[in-house]
Formats: C-alpha cells, structure tokens, sequence
DNA sequence: CTTTGCTGATAGTATTACTATTATTTAGTA
DNA sequence: TACTAAATAATAGTAATACTATCAGCAAAG
C-alpha cells in the first residue's frame, strides 16, 4: 500500500486551498485534464464548470483565474519532482550518482503516483511540456514572483545546481546549466513530436525519453568536467 | 551608405505582404512596438488599428489573426539572423571559428539594422525573448508547420547543426544541441531579468549577453569535444 | 438555535476577436 | 479625360471570454 501524501503549496497560489474540499479536488482534476485536452487557450472557467457540474462563481472562489490556476498545476509539479529527487537521492554518497539520478527523473516519462490520487501525472507531464512557459512569460512576471509563486521551480532548479557545485565548485554556469536542462527536458519531447528537424530523437515515442536522457546527461557531465 | 534589403518570407504568413505597401509597413512597425510594450496577451488588433490610425478591418486585410502577425514578426527575427550569420561567415574556412561567429550573433544584444528601416531590431529582440515560444506552444502546431510557418527557425536551427557536424561528424545530437543553446540565447536573458536565481548572470545588464555567450559557447564547445 | 461560511443560481458588463456591408479614395488603363 | 478595379475607411454587429455582483439555501460549528 502506498501512503497519501499531500505537497504543500504556496498559499498565494490560490485564494482557498484546494485540496482541502472535495470541490477543490474535482476543480485540479478536471482542470489537469480539459488543459490537457483542449490546450490553455481552448480551456476556460466556464467548460470547467460544466465538467465538475457546478459554477464559474465557486471556481472563482478558489483561483482568482486561470494563469494562476496554471501556475498553481505546474507548481505542484515541481514540487512533486523535487520530492522524488529528495528521496530517491537520499543516502546516496556519490554526487555523480545523484546528478543521474536527478536527470533520469527529470527526463523521464511519468506515469500515474499512487500517493496522490487527484493528480492524473501522465496528463500533468503533458501540461508542462505544452503549458509551463506560459507561468512566466507574461508582463506580470515580476508581480508573480515578489509573491512566490515561481519558489518551486527556483527551489528545484537550486537543488540539482547544488549537486553540480559540489561536483565542480569551480563550474561557474551551475543555475544556467540545470535551467536550460529543465527546460530542453520537455522542449525537446516537444520538437520530437511537433518539429521533429529541431531533435535528433526520432524514433519511437517511448524512446525519445530515453534517447533525450542520453542527451542531456551527456551534455551536463561534460560541461562540468574539471 | 546601406543597402536595403527585403527578407523573403513565407507567403502563409500573411493575407497580403506587408512589405509591399505604406500601411503594410506601419502595420510592423507599430505591431513591434506595441506587443514590446503591452505584451502578446495586451497587444489586440484595436489597439494597433488606434496606432497606425486606421481600422481592425484594415489589420485582418494583411494578417488573418494577431498568432499569424506574431509568428510572422518572429520569423522575419531569424531569417534576419541566418542572414547576417551567413554573411559573417561567408569566406571562413575554420569551422570552430564559423561556429563561434554563429554562436556570437545568436546571443549579443541587437541594435538597429540600417538595411531595414521599418524594423526596431532591438524591441524585436525582447519580442523573441518574451513571445517567441509562444509561436509553437499552441494546439495548432502542427496545423502551422504544414504550411511551413516554423521554416525560418528550422533553417536557422540545421544551418547551425551543420557546422557543429563539420567538427564532429560522429556527436550524435548536433540538432538538439543548437535548439537547446538557441532558446538558452534568449531564455537566460530573461532569467536575467526577472528570475535571476535561475541563472548565473546577475551582473550589469549589458554584460549579461557576454556572459550568456561565455556559457553557451563553452557549452557547446565541450559537448562537441571528440 | 444561531451564526458563519460555502455553494449554487442567476444576471450583468466590458472587452476581445472576429465578420459583414457599404462608401470613399486611389491607381491604373482605355 | 473617363472608367474600372482595387484598397481602404467607416460603421455595425456577433459570439465568446473573463470576469463581478447579488442573493438564497444548506451544513457544520459554536
């Protein structure tokens, strides 16, 4: 059996807490997957509202609209890889072998997380491939963050530099190396499937994960190589 | 004196060409200045039509909708570059040296461009940092890519990966490479700005591109590396 | 038993992203 | 010079979006 766990999240995320009531869940899941479905340009609080069988008014008791109901997603996503990281490092010595480790769960496909049964991951994973860059690339990107609501991506971002460090102290790219492997993480799965002349991943789907693995594995332990 | 020119664009990029008349021509120019000022989500073809002193009707005459209008304007931003990288390295037979040229003029600040006056090639430049992603996270992607829409960042993109073969015909992920360090171009940059604990270039702006390309280059360099 | 808070129901508004129609101006040609 | 065609301006209109506001019913907590 596996314990439920429930990640905890910036309160200027979202204006109640929606993990606390069963309405709140019904809003993540059915966001997670109508976002999924109709990317965010086609999703609105109204189509919502009809999938969870309630109002446009009570979905905006919970986030104040749909950016941050965006970020709220996409930060909850982070903050569960962070947690994987966390733990599945734990106790390993060797900072090479986290570093891999780090990598292999950041570029992996994910698939669905018994402790958190409102979160469809596979759906989310898609999400973030598609979606994450919208939570920044906005004109109140400054706004958001004097708020926190970027922490989680920072925080992970800080954590796998940090294993850099400590590999090569002198390494003097640590943060711009680990964010441009978060970000070619799922840019790449993107080109693979939408503008496959912008990769070199361009076998079968399950095998773009790991080829982009390869990748930027290699091109991380290169680039701090003393 | 300089000599102007005209970037051949796609023709699904447009209804009409812009560069064929005055209104045309105002149409970019206010469109540059505006979505640098108001942001993709702010910018709406009213506005515009208030700028350029004309109507929306007007507008839709050239562009079928504002994502064509931005993927146009992106687009001219990297014909423009393959341009100029073609240009600077025209006659080098060194192919780190080509390389290092390319990588250059990916990542320095831009400034006005005498060859075409209607174009502020520096606000274009924080179009591309801000907007330019936003061209193909869309659920119309690959509707897009059939009409050849994304053709100017592909031929950016494999001019670039093939130099990086020149010197290294065995590295087996030339294309993913130079489309991670391209979007690293402009994505550090903003980090920068906005999110600096995501990178490590949190000196004095103008020297952030120097940085970047330090990195970058290096980053390069070392995946390369036989 | 009452208060509080949550939710649902309903309504309304300003703005956006278009489309359509007609009148006017301009440019090119007979 | 007159005629024609194309481009543009002026105007109007529509469906959808992203909210905001109000109020009533209901359940749980004090």
């Amino acid at each position: 059996m596996t314990t439920l766990l429930k990640l905890q999240m910036n309160d200027n995320l979202y204006l109640k807490d929606p993990q606390d009531t069963e309405l709140g869940q019904k809003i993540v899941r059915h966001s997670i997957q109508l976002i999924d479905e109709l990317g965010l340009e086609g999703f609105t609080f109204k189509k919502l509202s009809v999938a969870i069988e309630s109002t446009e008014a009570s979905i905006y008791r919970y986030f104040e609209n749909k950016h941050k109901l965006l970020v709220y997603l996409i930060t909850w996503y982070w903050t569960w890889m962070e947690y994987k990281i966390d733990f599945a490092t734990n106790n390993i010595k060797d900072p090479y072998e986290r570093l891999e480790k780090a990598m292999k769960l950041i570029t992996e496909k994910k698939c669905y997380d018994n402790s958190f049964p409102d979160v469809d991951e596979t759906a989310l994973q898609r999400i973030v491939i598609n979606e994450s860059e919208k939570t920044y690339l906005t004109k109140q990107v400054d706004h958001d963050n004097k708020f926190g609501l970027f922490k989680g991506y920072k925080s992970l971002c800080g954590r796998i530099a940090d294993i850099v460090s400590e590999i090569n102290p002198k390494y003097p790219f640590s943060h711009s190396l680990i964010s441009t492997c978060l970000q070619a993480a799922h840019q790449q799965v993107f080109f693979a499937e939408h503008l496959p002349s912008l990769t070199d991943h361009k076998d079968a789907h399950e095998e773009v994960y790991s080829r982009n693995f390869e990748f930027i594995h290699s091109l991380v332990l290169k680039a701090i190589q003393k």
